[in-house]
DNA sequence: ATCAAGTCTGAAACTTGTTCTAGATTAGCG
DNA sequence: CGCTAATCTAGAACAAGTTTCAGACTTGAT
């Protein structure tokens, strides 16, 4: 990553990511070439991963100028968190219409986990894009890192039939929460079988059980 | 990261890192650049973490040709991880001169790893460049972080007074790693709390109660 | 419809990781 | 000592992320 961080933020006009709808209204035309880069982003990364998301070539492939795409997400990395919160959204979504069935809490976490799990191993190349942007990100991407971490928590408490969860079982879905981000790197660098991680995340899932009287 | 991993190995006679001492015996003088590169990129990363880390500082710093730095290191992430892997060291020798003196091991485990945290705070862009480095490395290192993530198991297991863990502990270890890097990233980016790390770090060293009856 | 402000484009420039090359140096060996 | 292969050096060259800039295009308000 050449250039330093950024120490400022000029409050240079940006149209930013989705984040926070309020920034900037963003006209259809706009939405329109964001959602074309979002699907570039992730086509490229769908072969090739992380390296093969080149800046000029979603440039190109979104049919949109070098600058404009800077000017929607200030850099790679952006672009690829603002890529893992889409697919995010995705994600919850399905789950939703299909909700674990697990009889434990615990249970039903690990397995909506693990049916995460599998999702990215259909595009493990995407995955690993996405993945490493989020763990690669530095503080000038905290706000779009933390929203990620944020539809995580959601997807997970939503799995344990949460209302009102005690601080204890927030903890135990931080440490989930760990579990799940460190695995899934592990795995994707070669380093941990699906198997693995799998046992991983099924530990974990283990301290909810600790501080659960079940639902 | 420009250019793409290197998919082939080429057997290019190189000093390699110290992983294994067998593959190259390394003369004096190598030996002595291999230590001033090291240090010169500890130095770096001290101030201005991984950015600072510049191929060519690192390089001019250590007396050495750009050339030669990447003959020892093909990259500038086996430089950092292998930075890391020293530091490590480092680490460990001075833990076990201290050791924990919890009652449980889950608290001597706890205890350990707060205190390894605390090093880190000391340097905290030593440690945002080495973590970073970590995590963001890609399969052509795996090797170099599987030794990282050793080192650290055995820093673990050194710490529960260990004698032939039983799997479930494993296991155990394996997620307390897991929470282990990853708080420590979210503190890196400024996303978590020095508190909010220590909570995390204990709630996961619970699983060890439950593998436990005392050693 | 018109004007000002904000956006978008295309292209070049800059930065830093990585590779390559040609010529010194060094190490090990007979 | 003298040779040969390996290593090291200086420096250019290349790749990809990022920045910059001048000019064309949109948008929104009047």
């Amino acid at each position: 990553m050449p250039a330093e961080a950024k120490p400022d933020t000029p409050a240079r006009a940006r149209p930013d990511t989705a984040a926070r709808p309020a920034s900037a209204p963003l006209t259809e035309r706009q939405e329109a070439r964001r959602r074309r880069i979002l699907a570039a982003t992730a086509q490229l990364a769908g072969r090739g991963g992380f390296d093969a998301v080149q800046m000029r070539e979603v440039a190109e492939a979104s049919q949109v100028a070098l600058g404009t795409l800077y000017r929607y997400f200030p850099s790679k990395i952006h672009l690829l968190v603002a890529t893992m919160q889409d697919q995010l959204e995705h994600l919850h979504a399905t789950l939703r219409r299909r909700p674990p069935s697990g009889d434990s809490a615990a249970e039903r976490v690990a397995e909506t986990l693990m049916r995460a799990f599998r999702a990215l191993q259909r595009e493990p190349q995407l995955a690993d894009a996405m993945v490493r942007a989020l763990t690669f990100a530095d503080r000038s991407v905290s706000p779009e890192v933390d929203q990620v971490s944020r539809q995580t928590t959601a997807i997970i408490l939503d799995a344990m039939g949460r209302e009102r969860p005690t601080p204890e079982q927030l903890s135990a879905v931080r440490v989930i929460e760990h579990t799940w981000h460190s695995a899934l790197i592990t795995w994707l660098s070669g380093r941990a079988s699906i198997a693995q991680v799998k046992v991983d995340i099924e530990t974990a899932c283990r301290l909810i059980e600790l501080t659960d009287d079940e639902s």
